[in-house]
DNA sequence: ATGAAAGCGCTAACAA
DNA sequence: TTGTTAGCGCTTTCAT
């Protein structure tokens, strides 16, 4: 049924239709109450594209990885993608997945969305990287997006910025550590020594303590490259007292490379882990963690996604969701 | 810039773009290609809605769990979506995501995109049980809909079916556990028994196996459980030489209980999870257990969406994609 | 407060 | 082979 039988049917115009839907114009509460009840009675529903077509915006969100998936691990993916789902919802906007494999496939796919108008705005989880210059020709289009990122992304029109501040989890490591008087620490990095590595090397020094090379090692992403370099950090004559690994993946290969070996946690080893996947939760003992915070990143980044669509003027300020600590029973005070 | 600008720019009807762009209707090779070019060059995309709009069709497939995301554990749900997503983007169409908690909004929700056309087809994820009638409900709009269940769906117009059939995997562990010779075999379920459970004991049975009643534990959802469940199962004086358990995350728990009271596994006890989640590959020892397999799932259930898309007529017979069984190390030859 | 009518940008008959 | 034109279903002035 199209606005025009509808219209006629219930016997008014199809601009009465069309303001009782909207609730704006002039139109008395009487015929809109009218006009609404009988949508329900005939099951008339507006045509989402001739209404897009018509206000040349299509309440759409497109959610794009550009092929990073791996840094938000996919467990991360369902609570973001959930969060920012229903926080739209609650707007009337719908959400368009991308989850291409190939960042230039899924560049590519954006770009089309974009001038052909199938969007009005983007979420973009661009991981540890940003391309600005990405970001300016997205922009170009002047069509508003907001990138995730572990950076926050200033001074580009029509973009806004979400920044996971994983040094914040990483710095409450390092104090945790000092408070519980460690000051042999050792660090299992993924592989790359980034942002985490760099502020718990910080937060450690300011607090007075070194991080000793020799106890920093770049292991990998499987349980096994955790456990081989749990192994290999244990062949030193003077141990650490405690390790920091930078996923619980890596943490819980090297949990079980020091049970291996005899060593008990956390009397004899204290290890802090990173993410707060659920199997650390439930492991033994559970591990102290750090925990990423999805669904308020999707939140934030859809509040400021709808704020730029509302008004393409200013740009919001960038939002920070810091990683926190999670204690659990893998930290004590060294004896 | 629309169609009509961009025609008169590069001297040319709006109808000859069209039929360039679409490779239908009559047109010299020599224009298209000419058309195709500038397009390009003065950056022209026909309007998504306006397309939309004449056409009547949307592109757009909507991919729904009715509230049911538990069921499909997290894990599960990216392999899915990005199978589904992958498979659509080939063909044109793009996806529209629901992840509403609530399954009453998230019906809403889906029916009005069904309603004012915004999708042409639904994808649903259904889990254990089959709301029938309300397949019924949505086929009444005439919007083709594949069903991703453990049962099949048949017999409903405009609606397709992917099956799921878990009692595959269930049959495998039976008989890969008679095989190496276990006869007092144990079984942790999930919070309810199950289809894996019925076609377990079937197999069993059939293979010459009784399943005893008291090695059958309902547990529940965490590790916890599955150690307690475990835990409880030992205490019997004739203990079982094998149990499955219905997730990994129990498996995992009854592993870590059997530990507890020394026993070596699989030396003394042989143990089967199911579902293949990341950390059972990387315990001590793996475990074997049972793979679902996602992607294929997605795979079918698009295909089968685009069959109907492309002739509502036939609706294409049910789809089945069986589990399997992962070998691992933990099941040996009983002594 | 309500109705008439002019588009929105595109596709597909139909004409040429 | 190409162009002309009538819609697709809606919103929104502008009249009334």
């Amino acid at each position: 049924m199209t606005i025009n039988e509808f219209a006629s049917q219930i016997g008014v115009s199809t601009a009465t239709v069309s303001r009782a839907i909207h609730g704006r114009g002039r139109i008395s509460e009487k015929t809109r109450q009218m006009v609404l009840a009988r949508m329900k009675e005939l099951g008339f529903t507006p045509n989402f594209h001739a209404q897009r077509l018509v206000t040349g915006r299509s309440q759409m969100v497109a959610l794009d990885f550009l092929g990073e998936k791996q840094i938000l691990a996919d467990m991360f993916f369902v609570t973001l993608a959930q969060a920012i789902q229903q926080a739209l919802h609650a707007t009337g906007y719908g959400l368009l997945l991308n989850l291409m494999d190939d960042s230039t496939q899924s560049l590519l796919q954006l770009r089309r969305w974009i001038k052909s108008r199938a969007v009005d705005g983007t979420i973009l989880v661009a991981g540890a990287k940003v391309d600005r210059s990405l970001l300016c020709e997205l922009a170009s289009a002047r069509t508003p997006c907001v990138v995730i990122a572990q950076q926050t992304v200033k001074g580009i029109p029509f973009v806004g910025s979400v920044a996971l501040e994983l040094s914040h989890g990483a710095r409450q490591v390092a104090q945790l550590l000092v408070d519980k008087g460690h000051r042999r620490i050792g660090f299992i990095g993924a592989e790359v020594l980034d942002v985490v590595y760099d502020a718990f090397r910080e937060e450690l020094e300011r607090l007075g303590c070194l991080l000793s090379d020799q106890f920093v090692l770049t292991a990998g992403r499987t349980a096994q490259d955790g456990a081989r370099a749990m192994a290999q950090m244990l062949t030193h004559p003077v141990r650490p007292t405690a390790v920091f690994a930078r996923t619980d993946t890596l943490a819980l290969g090297a949990l079980q490379a020091a049970k291996d070996v005899g060593l008990k946690v956390p009397a004899d080893l204290s290890l802090v882990g990173h993410d707060d996947i659920p199997a650390v939760g439930w492991c033994d003992p559970p591990l102290t963690t750090v925990r990423v915070h999805c669904a308020e990143m999707g939140l934030a980044a859809t509040e400021t996604l709808l704020s730029l669509l509302q008004s393409n003027l200013l740009p919001p300020p960038p939002r920070h969701v810091p990683s926190t600590l999670v204690l659990r029973q893998s930290v004590v005070t060294v004896k």
